[in-house]
DNA sequence: GCATATAATGAAACCGCTTTCAGAAACCGG
DNA sequence: CCGGTTTCTGAAAGCGGTTTCATTATATGC
């Protein structure tokens, strides 16, 4: 009772002999780029049906020059933003030839063998990075073989990005705020800077973008109002930071009517602390996140919309773009001169797209109460 | 300013003619493969470090016969459950010579596709197959090169298995609520059977595991406790369903004290249903989570832990150890006869894990105040 | 009807590395 | 000091494709 026949790994040669023809017609019939004589493409289609012939990746890789691969390098890839952001991505090269390797950061140690080791023209064909600045050796690192680069929610100015505006961002969710009555607002976000280089200044810039929005309303900016949790680190499960923060804050003698938080998980923080003290979401307080992730849908959440699924989509479709570019360039050099060409100054002009970022409406912001 | 110098990627011809050496000797330094003089290893370890020569995976794969890459076939990978698992798997591989792929299945269609094509050994040195237990023709696809399989929270008689013990992990929620006195206990799952073959059967199992512990506490099942949402399928952001049973069900004449949820996600819409008609978790209602996600933890859900990082990790290091076996195995032969053995029929025992399944005691359970 | 351009095909080189095979060099006992 | 191992090394043959180059067969032009 064998069922399980293992079946042999026909080559190119078999199905040359079967069709009785030489393997470059094979080849040729594969990939279109020579003509062939309908008789003998028919002859050799018919061996690679029977023979059930699939060619191989790595021989056909080694052979082109080409790896066909796209590495993605993104830290805490379990996050949920880094997720969907990722999702994004895997959807665009699902349907392309190219494969999707993630190198997953979660210590600087990785991070710089990562980017020291995985931008070689013989690993990958194409680098996306997501949610991490390239510092100088990254950079160096990044450039030394040319390959093409798409960074997805950062920006550098030597390579192509995708990003979202979060000064922007943050001023909408500030904004709207403002617009239902409050003027006492606090901020709670993650670090500003951090040893990665990343997430952190997003929080920043969201700081930031609150501070632009009170000031445009003539509001006064309240230092005890802001809280930055250096906990909420990487991958840190933390968040009593928040909770603690939220208390205090909200048995001050001045407590704010709304809260603004960097990240939808800390807002959903500022709501169980919340909650945990007796007080209603929104009607006493009310909350805004970002980033919209689906948790903030199950939560209710009011929360700033930053198109990541789209900007892992964007990033990846920027890449094959810039992929297919290369490669007609390359043909057109090919036929006329050397090898190694676009040294021409990177003046190139390098992508920097935005992704928009949106107020979503949940349930929980309300007007103000305050009198 | 050229900082832009692009570097020449160097082949082990390079290599082998500024050290004076042959390539082959250059090889065998490489991969320790043969006595090397100390004379000429240093000479040729020279070289390559200053021509900073990393060899080419692609040839070396292709020259080897293995593609060192492990295909992880994984459904809606963005689901934290699943994002858990694939972490565990992640982690194991960073450290090792193999490259991971993850294919995610979100279409019957892609499901079909990734088994048929994936499962090549020009493609992969073995695969991971995570929460889908594999139909007639997968298992087909799957023993057709007799490439090493491992299953990730399903189970098959034909292949290695990790997985959990999900009627024992509902009986330890239950139990743990009827401890607690509660009695009156209902049941919130997923579908029970679902075109996919995934998760599905794991609602079915912790339904069953659900009847069990009622029927040993002596407490008579009873039907409209049941709500299977079918809509909490694969990808749906759902969560309605689940809500308006909930609220049904508090608000029908004879409520339960307590609901078992058979996911964080779906016991998150349980209490948050609870919440928007007043009631208070733990007092009024006891609940009860499954998978101990992240989440949980920041909504302090009592819930059943089930190992889900490691099982990611028991099965990448399930899969590299058969790996490993099967290549000193093929040394072995290689020394005596010709290739392919070890079709001595699968019996070779299939190795079968359980992870374990443990109660996380937190804050969203309580006694019984039903009198 | 013959010269010449064009289409179709096969043989062989090549991608970058590993490994076999065989020869050269070093080692060893008597 | 010699035959016989053992150690070390290079040339060359793959791995499974692609591509160049040359050749033959077929058109096309005048």
């Amino acid at each position: 009772m064998k069922n399980t026949a293992i079946a042999q790994i026909t080559t190119i040669h078999d199905v040359a002999k079967r069709a009785g023809v030489a393997t470059a017609t094979v080849s040729r019939v594969l990939n279109n780029t020579a003509p062939v004589s309908d008789s003998t493409r028919k002859l050799v289609q018919t061996a690679i049906d029977e023979l059930n012939f699939v060619p191989s990746p790595n021989a056909r890789k080694l052979s082109w020059g080409k790896t066909f691969t796209i590495a993605c390098i993104v830290p805490f890839f379990t996050r949920p933003s880094f997720v969907e952001r990722l999702r994004g991505i895997v959807g665009v090269f699902e349907d392309s030839d190219y494969d999707l390797i993630v190198y997953n950061v979660e210590s600087a140690r990785r991070r710089a063998q990562y980017f020291n080791e995985v931008p070689r023209p013989d690993r990958c064909d194409g680098v996306i990075v997501v949610s991490m600045t390239p510092n100088d050796n990254d950079v160096n690192a990044l450039k030394r073989f040319n390959l093409p680069v798409v960074l997805v929610d950062s920006h550098h100015p030597q390579f192509h990005s995708i990003s979202e505006d979060s000064e922007e961002g943050a001023a909408k969710a500030v904004n709207h705020l403002i617009e239902l009555g409050h003027n006492k607002i606090a901020f709670i976000g993650g670090p500003l800077k951090d040893t990665l280089n990343f997430e952190a200044t997003s929080s920043a810039r969201r700081l930031k973008g609150y501070k632009q929005a009170l000031q445009n309303a003539n509001i006064a900016f309240k230092d005890d109002y802001v809280c930055v949790d250096n906990n909420f680190a990487i991958g840190s499960k933390n968040g009593n930071t928040v909770k603690a923060f939220t208390l205090q804050l909200m048995r001050s003698n001045r407590p704010p009517t709304a809260i603004f938080a960097a990240s939808d998980f800390q807002a959903m923080g500022v709501m169980q602390a919340a909650r945990s003290m007796g007080l209603r979401v929104p009607e006493d307080l009310s909350v805004v996140g970002y980033d919209d992730i689906e948790l903030a849908e199950h939560l209710s959440l009011t929360t700033i919309n930053q198109s990541l699924r789209l900007s892992g989509e964007r990033g990846a479709t920027l890449l094959l773009e810039t992929l297919s570019i290369l490669s007609t360039e390359s043909k057109k050099e090919n036929s006329s001169l050397s090898h190694q060409s676009f040294i021409d100054d990177d003046a190139e002009k390098v992508i920097h797209e935005k992704v928009p970022v949106d107020l979503v409406l949940r349930a929980s912001t309300a007007p103000s109460q305050d009198r």
